[in-house]
DNA sequence: CAATATTATTGCCCTATGACAAGAAATGGA
DNA sequence: TCCATTTCTTGTCATAGGGCAATAATATTG
């Protein structure tokens, strides 16, 4: 067996011995998805575990008059996965779609459930990413809330600058929770 | 031992055995709180997972301005958490305060670590209820992004009508993300 | 490399919501 | 039961950000 490079950044070592990882690492199935292609549609069922080794992709919404909001980018090293949907086996609401061409791993829901299940550091892993992405959502949410829509910009700016480099900003825009044309406002302002 | 009878309304038999339902319960401990205590304070780390028997309690941070944005509140029945600082054992950012008298139901971080590892519908449900937190915070942070105030306001009128019976306007304010002088005349316009 | 489609900027005007301050109403003690 | 405190409402005015449409700049594709 190729020992599969990219995961071994992500389940490392030092969490797991090396037995566990010959258990997790063949789950594992490499993808490659071109430009465009959904991950995850409304309706859909989540039915993997996604961890990004290359690419760019971003997750949305539809909301009840039509417009596309961005809830999430997603970079190479991240997990990408609708928690909702994968745990609670309910249809999604988000859309997930590639913004570049991407490599992808997948892990299947049985084969997640096996891991979790058997494996305590994997577990341990699970919750701690899982966690990680509550913690992520929770601070954008009150940053909404408390912050101008200049200083979110500036926030993501310093905190995700390749975010700005990689993705259009209409995109960005909604997940600010701003229309293009006031983000394009807010960026003339910063410039000057 | 008498039965902490509330609990298996939270740990039902559908879900665990006798014996598992005999080995959670009485890891959990009774507690009673008075109106304005704090169940965790800035800065505090989370040692306890909360069920809320009776009464209301409220989380809120206090924002770079100083101002209180209350970010969740809690009914009887809730599990009150800050999920962040509990599993990845950093201090935390909110302050969580009961706004009126309390009967709690605690367990203690290790007493649940060792219920999450040993027993298998023990994580499965924590885990249910960890992305459950996670589907309502993402909802209302997509609410924030892509409704009215007024919308905000009568979504919650709709799924939580008691919390507007029994929470102070000004910290339902902060919640939906404006000011409480805004949702005063929200409410009166909906009245008319 | 042209042709087209998509994305970003800008202008003009408008609306939802905020800031501040004054009252009114409700609540909670002693 | 009265006083003090907190909460809620309302008025006036200010402003952040939206809607729409035109143009400019980029990307994409045949």
């Amino acid at each position: 067996m190729t020992q599969p490079h990219f995961l071994t950044q992500i389940f490392k070592e030092t969490d797991f011995t090396i037995p566990e990882l010959e258990t997790i690492l063949p789950k594992f199935q490499r993808l490659e998805l071109a430009k465009g292609a959904y991950m995850l549609q409304e309706g859909d069922l989540e039915n993997h575990y996604w961890f990004l080794e290359r690419g760019y992709a971003r997750s949305y919404v539809i909301d009840p008059e039509g417009k596309d909001i961005s809830t999430n980018f997603y970079a190479a090293g991240d997990i990408v996965i609708d928690w909702t949907s994968f745990f609670l086996r309910n249809p999604t609401r988000e859309n997930i779609q590639t913004l570049s061409a991407c490599v992808l791993w997948q892990l299947d829901f049985n084969s997640f459930q096996d891991l979790f299940h058997n494996i305590k550091s994997f577990r341990e892993q699970g919750r701690t990413t899982l966690v990680g992405s509550y913690f992520e959502l929770k601070k954008h949410s009150v940053s909404i809330i408390a912050d101008q829509a200049k200083d979110r910009y500036l926030k993501l700016m310093k905190e995700k600058p390749d975010l700005i480099q990689n993705i259009s900003l209409k995109h960005i825009a909604t997940y600010l929770g701003v229309t293009d044309t006031s983000l394009s406002r807010i960026r003339k302002e910063i410039s000057e």
